[in-house]
DNA sequence: CGTCTGTTTATAAACACCGGT
DNA sequence: TCACCGGTGTTTATAAACAGA
């Protein structure tokens, strides 16, 4: 409706955008191109302006403000808000990319093009996406599967947010030292995103916005007033942050139970300009709002047993509503069991599975079910669909947010000293390296586990003399490469901050993993509170109910901010040239050999 | 049984693979990365050794014997063989990673030790394989969903090819110009995996070979002969191929509707050192065997609708059992529909899904189904499971290889032009461009699909004149990128090649996509042998018939190589550092804003 | 604390297919 | 009518970030 709003607003983001890249060098690439991305799609869409304006001027609302950092939203999730932001649910693949852009001016002005191939390739991957065609057949609309569909928006989300911090703030910011941590478990659950997912790539050197924002571990006070301070220097290697993993069974029932809510309401193919502002004012509007009362909501179906996929529950930092749900006795099927079905279960939930006839190993669905803390690790999270098929969660049907605030202090406890001392560091600044290091290009590689440099550059340079202080291990081995060393100033700095307590990357936000840890740990000692198993991932419950599940959302954290804005695909020119030089023409003899693989002794050599 | 066979064969192996890296220089990264990803794993494994020697020495199978070349399988392929060459049809991961070493050197001395996590990804990623854990807990073991289990092996495959190869002789090779092409449609079903999938990383300048095998195009004969000539300079660019993508749901019946072969048998923790021996000797040994007369085996249940996932079906490069199958009436369930399901039907298939309450927009799967010619691309293509829930593919039991002899000309046909002249010049040389190019670091980005420059070199270089022929198109935009030239080159060459017929990568296999295909182009125009439905995806038909299915599989058709043991990670570090050069601390301000993401207006500008 | 295993998310790519020109 | 192109969809490959043991 507001379409074609003010292009000055839209300018002035760009410029912002901007600000970073510059008259730089043209190694600056990144800028560059991502202009480019979105003004070849874009441009002709239309609707491109529109209100971006919102966007850039609203300060309301948690994180949008920095117009171009990355939001802490999967693609997934943002995909989900865009689909459920229309009446009909459904959209096309240019209006989710439009949508998203407009509401996160990151997309339209800082990501590289990539990022439409991402949506595309979230769209296809989770089942959850279900593609439909217009009666005429002319238009494909993107739909969420209503059995999996629990009516996400960007404003719940917002509003989660809110409310995380304030309970936050009250609850007085929860150190989470390790003993804090232990002792909050049960009542603090940061229902926020997770605290670092961000994708942004990374540019700079050193000096990097640390906040942490409302997330678990800093109360909002401490990570607003710390956050300028000491973020400064806290993680800026890194290149792409993982969105938090939501964990996709964590709420069975969407975070608020709300159904749809209708935002922009302009599906079909109307460009629907004008999406961005609202989201902003949403948050402003009123909190508690009830679901149920909105025509179309589909899903209702029998839910089988597991029936459904795994996405299907929980696709963003939603909330994780853990009501307890016992776990049944045993069902006993040959494959597919309600209670901790393994994430794998997908399809298997109808399936016959286990016919296998060997008795003496089970299905791991199964004995995680049992014996909860043995097995091997995950999986149980997968709690996801077929997890609890029985259970509904029709609770708390309007008050979820509220509800979502008692359930916060969960999450967190699940872990609180891991965070703090290995992944904390980690993910700020790229401290620890879990994963060895990755290998730069020496013979380092050891761990399969890729794992990233923080600062990565390749033997060439010395040109950003950020640090050079070696982390103490690995230095020995490579000696050319800048890389490592990088990495070094980093840890320490943020190793400081972690140990201070707001370094947001540490605990993150195990708002989503905490709740399957809770049901593991349920039947060892972790449990406490309501927990159990689970956030119903039955459609159904989420459908014909605006069920209870305390849906609590992540929010956002925040805290690193978009470092460089590097391009990926240059990485591979880069790589492919040091190799190049170093190797005249000795792989070609290898090479060469193919012929037709059915044959061909290596005569090679 | 055979362990602890020849420490020789399996030196030489490794000595062969070092021919390639040698005493280079020290950006030769690749080889010693390489080196140490295995031994870590490995070296402590006690089952390391063994007998590799099969590998090297036998000359009789097809691909094997380039002992550095990335197998033209898929991970998934890979995982399905290692496990099912196990009488219990289970595996510990790092038997899989043995396993996988064992029988393709390459991983062993080549590839970067992130071949490892993706491995671990895709046992993850696919529901077909499931985790399951001993009796005693203590041991978790893979295992692929016997409803999804085609009981594929190595052997199988390779007696697919001799077969394919042979046929292919007798039938002359189809030298696949566009009119021959289009010809044998009907005929030929080039069964093989699909000629370029690899993801060898890449590495040198130019001559590389080309190789096509006895994928489609080219008779082995020639592929043989060619391959070493012209097959030089082919495609030398690209870094990894992405495997044939074999549409999980090809052949519903494995390729030799056999069930478990029992090739290593050494099941729970036995190292199973000897596996590599006997996939060569097999391959030897007697070809028509018949199915069913395995105890274990699986699979049976009632296969509901639609339950099967998708890849459930066809993993790898199997054979596309063309079964011809009549597309059922119209299921008309609310999603999932045997028919054309499309790939979207995952979980679906149990879901009552669309119970939108919409009428006007119907599920694509439905849609397809119908009007198959209409709606969307692929989705049909995705046959996989549910598909046709019903059709059985009882046919030929044991004959398959003959059938898919017959079934082969098939695949290819589907868009004979195409291929030559986008998609075959791209692939290889990085030729086309048919997403844009991918912006090498200027403002060439333009579309969102990636899209990888042949060689991709950052702008320093001019190290490898390889070519510099641009390719008539985008040039003009990038001019420093030497990534661009490069590709010319290639696709000239190609291009000639691909002309006379034996170009790999044009059409690759259209194997497994070409059933898709088929059914798809079946309304149109294109369907006119056998096709129509499909690939049995059913697990049943597998196991209780060996139903025909003409289980064609893939060859390899290798003729990339590998390049350059790049390492990706470096990648990153390059791209950074370049960035960082270009941008002295702009960013710091942008970045510096973060704060709690909550508030704070971007006061840095 | 470090490694291995397992799960997810992000990206890049390679293609297939379709519709517009 | 047809070839080329770009948008849309589907998959596979990789790198990473984490959780758990
Ligand atoms: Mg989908
Ligand atoms: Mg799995």
């Amino acid at each position: 409706m507001t379409s074609c709003a003010l292009d000055n607003s839209l300018t002035n983001i760009q410029w912002l955008g901007r600000m970073s890249s510059d008259g730089l060098s043209p190694s600056t690439v990144k800028q560059e191109m991502e202009k480019e991305n979105q003004t070849p799609v874009q441009v002709e869409g239309i609707k491109i302006e529109e209100d971006s304006s919102a966007v850039a001027s609203t300060s309301t609302s948690s994180w949008q403000d920095s117009i171009s950092e990355r939001p802490p939203y999967s693609y997934m999730a943002m995909i989900q808000f865009a689909i459920n932001s229309t009446e009909k649910k459904r959209m096309t693949l240019k209006d989710i990319y439009t949508w998203i852009e407009d509401h996160f001016p990151y997309f339209k002005h800082v990501a590289k093009p990539g990022w439409k191939n991402s949506i595309r390739h979230n769209l296809s991957l989770h089942d959850m996406f279900v593609r439909e065609t217009s009666a005429n057949g002319k238009i494909s609309f993107w739909t969420i599967h209503p059995d999996a569909n629990r009516y996400l928006t960007l404003d719940q989300v917002f509003k989660q947010k809110r409310h995380i911090s304030e309970l936050q703030k009250n609850l007085g910011g929860s150190s989470c030292s390790k003993t804090e941590a232990q002792n909050a478990r049960r009542k603090m659950k940061p229902l926020l995103p997770r605290v670092n997912s961000y994708l942004v790539p990374i540019q700079f050197p050193v000096s990097q916005p640390l906040v942490l924002q409302s997330s678990v571990k800093v109360p909002l006070s401490v990570a607003q007033g710390a956050s300028l301070n000491s973020s400064e220097t806290g993680r800026s290697s890194k290149r792409v942050r993982i969105a938090p993993k939501v964990l996709s069974s964590e709420e069975p029932s969407p975070f608020l139970p709300m159904l749809p809510v209708k935002e922009e309401s302009q599906c079909e193919e109307g460009p629907s300009p004008f999406a961005s502002a609202q989201s902003m004012q949403e948050n402003v509007s009123q909190t508690g709002k009830e679901p149920a009362s909105f025509p179309e909501a589909p899903h209702i179906k029998e839910e089988h047993e597991g029936s459904c996929p795994d996405e299907w529950l929980s696709p963003l930092p939603a909330a994780f509503s853990i009501k307890e749900e016992p776990v049944q006795p045993d069902e006993e099927q040959g494959l597919f069991l309600p209670v901790p079905p393994v994430k794998q279960e997908k399809h298997f939930t109808m399936l016959k599975s286990p016919p296998r006839g060997i008795s003496d190993t089970l299905v791991i669905k199964r004995r995680e079910r049992r014996e909860m803390g043995r097995s091997r690790r995950k999986q149980r999270l997968v709690l996801p669909c077929s997890e609890e098929p029985l259970l509904v969660l029709p609770e708390s049907s309007s008050s979820d947010s509220f509800r979502l605030a008692s359930d916060l202090p969960y999450l967190q406890e699940t872990q609180p000293l891991e965070n703090m001392s290995q992944l904390s560091c980690c993910q700020e600044e790229g401290g620890p390296f879990k994963t060895p290091v990755k290998e730069m290009f020496c013979k380092l590689p050891i761990s399969s586990t890729p794992s990233k440099v923080p600062v990565a550059t390749p033997p060439m340079v010395g040109l950003n003399p950020w640090r050079s202080v070696p982390l103490a291990k690995e230095n020995s081995t490579l000696d050319f490469s800048p890389v490592r060393t990088l990495t070094a100033p980093f840890t320490s700095l943020q190793e400081n901050l972690d140990l201070l307590g707001f370094n947001s990357t540490p605990l993150k936000n195990p708002l989503f993993e905490s709740p399957r840890e809770l049901l593991n740990t349920e039947s060892n000692d972790m449990v406490s509170g309501p927990l159990t198993s689970s956030p119903a991932s039955n459609p159904e419950s989420t459908k014909q109910l605006s069920s209870p599940e305390l849906p609590a959302s992540g929010l956002p954290e925040n805290r690193s901010l978009m470092e460089g804005l590097v391009l990926d695909t240059m990485n591979d020119s880069l790589s492919k040239i040091l190799l190049d030089i170093s190797f005249p023409g000795l792989e070609d003899d290898n090479l060469a050999t193919d012929i037709s693989w059915s044959q061909l002794i290596p005569e090679l050599r």
